[in-house]
RNA sequence: GGCCCGUUCGUCUAGGGGUUAGGACGCCGCCCUCUCAAGGCGGUAACACGAGUUCGAUUCUCGUACGGGCUACCA
């Protein structure tokens, strides 16, 4: 088992900013944030930006957006990889001269034509090697006719085996490997090269990272050899699948962190259920605080098997935490994806119409969709609900004869409304529920919500007749 | 193609040589009930396949199948 006591715990999350924040880059940094947390190490953010054309600052800001408002927070300054270019070059150069790289003046399309004819010959390639033996003359030669050239590792004789903290030992052939590039043509360095000259630098113990990254791990381990560092403990997370089992991408629609945020999803709500996937306590809890998942998350309860998405469950996790949250805190959710809702009203309003709506929504964006009524009188009927309830002008004369009863309650509570109805429904012989429906149909325009009583009490005397008056002007409609 | 990884209900998962294979989401039914939710109760449904080891394998080993990842002058 890893030892984590002998050395503070510092991880890292690399994302490259050349899109938003997604679903798989939250679970890394969530892993990434919690594995910190848990051993009181440190969290920090690298932007992997060497990538100058598709990398871009407002993805950057994106990023940081979404992992703060996962309250993934990160400590020490962000690291961008675009800022170290003197950095590199000193390593490449020492790569260099340890003859640990070489200078390749291979043509890339030559290169890419022999690749294509290998591929569908059905047969794999590498790089053949072609200048790893070029003479000192040879390469001056070249240099001095400026002939275009990379810089490649010179890949070890040998096998390259690790030890994942997941999926145990994991051992390559070196021969399988290329001697990949590691500087391009114009000088900068590539992915596997910074990546490891940076985790060295950054003093990173865990490397938590996807599982896609498992095949870059053997060059890497090869580079820090070259190099001269130490290893770093390699942590591979399973992928978050879509339905099709395939890593998770926008072809499964949106899987931006801020696109469920805008969808009415809570952080704490998504950042529980990314919890689960692919990892469990070991215990039958399934709902936690942030500071509970603290607690609880091991690396030892991570899986191997890539997990698919289920936005069902989300939407469960979301409806419980929802439920949970006391209305205020719902409220301040609600005001930051929309900050006008319900401001013409008291807090004490909000706070009651949330307090009815939060068991009947998966979203907060249900929750406002569904509550119009408590801020606009109804504009149409539910028509399946006029057609079953509201038939005939019988139940005209049944809703004024209520109206007047409601005309003369003193104290506009839930328990009065409710005592007068069923009053009113003994007189007439009639069960209760042919008034309690079509007063609803009039009063919200719903066909089914909160218990009417409360709803009545919370919406005032005023505005219940006055809509009361409106149904009994317009309804029943015809229908054919 | 090659290399690496994986495979328990539809999905997330527990378990692990002998279990009625457990939980959760979803779905279905019942209860509660003024409707819809929420809640309660119950039901549906899984160890990919084949060998081997063993008294006994879903669990260990090896194959096969299937799925995924990587195989760039992307990260």
């Amino acid at each position: 088992m890893t030892q984590y006591t002998n050395q503070s715990v510092r991880v890292r999350f690399a994302p490259s900013p050349t899109g938003e924040l997604h679903l798989g880059g939250a679970r890394t940094a969530l892993f990434n944030w919690l594995f910190a947390r848990s051993h009181n190490g440190t969290f920090l953010l690298r932007i992997e930006d060497t990538d100058k054309v598709r990398s871009k600052q407002n993805f950057v800001d994106q990023i940081c957006e979404s992992l703060n408002w996962m309250n993934c927070d990160w400590d020490e300054k962000l690291v961008y990889q675009s800022k170290r270019n003197d950095i590199y070059k000193k390593s490449i150069q020492k790569l260099l001269t340890s003859d640990n790289a070489y200078r390749c003046f291979c043509d890339k399309e030559e290169l890419a034509r022999i690749r294509g004819e290998r591929e569908k010959a059905g047969l794999g390639y590498t790089y053949p090697g072609t200048c790893r033996s070029l003479t000192q003359n040879n390469i001056k030669v070249k240099l001095e006719n400026n002939t275009l050239n990379v810089i490649r590792i010179k890949i070890p004789k040998g096998e390259t085996k690790f030890s994942d903290s997941i999926y145990g030992e994991i051992t390559v052939q070196n021969n399988e490997l290329d001697d990949f590039i590691v500087a391009r043509t114009d000088g900068s360095p590539t992915y596997n090269f910074t990546a490891v000259v940076d985790d060295n630098d950054m003093g990173i113990t865990h490397i938590i990272r996807g599982e896609d990254h498992i095949s870059n791990t053997p060059k890497q381990i090869i580079l820090y050899n070259a190099l001269g560092y130490g290893l770093p403990q390699f942590v591979h997370l399973p992928m978050i699948l879509g339905p099709d089992k395939k890593r998770l991408s926008k072809r499964h629609g949106a899987t931006g962190v801020q696109a469920f945020r805008d969808q009415g999803f809570l952080s704490s709500a998504l950042v529980n259920y990314l919890a689960l996937l692919g990892w469990n306590p070991g215990t039958e809890q399934e709902l936690f605080r942030l500071e509970e998942l603290i607690g609880e998350f091991s690396l030892e309860r991570v899986l191997k098997k890539g997990a698919v998405f289920d936005i069902q469950k989300l939407e469960w996790v979301n409806q419980q935490t929802i439920l949970k949250m006391k209305n205020e805190d719902i409220l301040n959710s609600i005001h930051s994806i929309n900050m006008l809702w319900g401001d013409s009203r008291y807090l004490d309003y909000l706070l009651s119409v949330i307090e009815l709506m939060k068991p009947r929504c998966k979203t907060i964006i249900e929750l406002m969709d569904s509550s119009d009524y408590f801020f606009d009188d109804p504009q149409e009927y539910d028509s399946k609900t006029m057609r079953k309830r509201w038939k005939t002008n019988e139940v005209n004369e049944l809703i004024i004869y209520f109206m007047e009863v409601l005309k003369n309650i003193v104290t506009w509570t839930q328990e009065n409304i409710e005592i007068e109805l069923r009053k009113l429904s003994d007189i007439k012989e009639l069960s209760p529920a042919k008034f309690i429906h079509p007063v609803r149909l009039a009063v919200s325009g719903a066909g089914a919500g909160p218990s009417l009583f409360h709803m009545m009490e919370v919406l005032g005397k005023d505005v219940c007749i006055r809509r009361l008056e409106k149904a009994v002007e317009i309804l029943p409609i015809d229908h054919d």
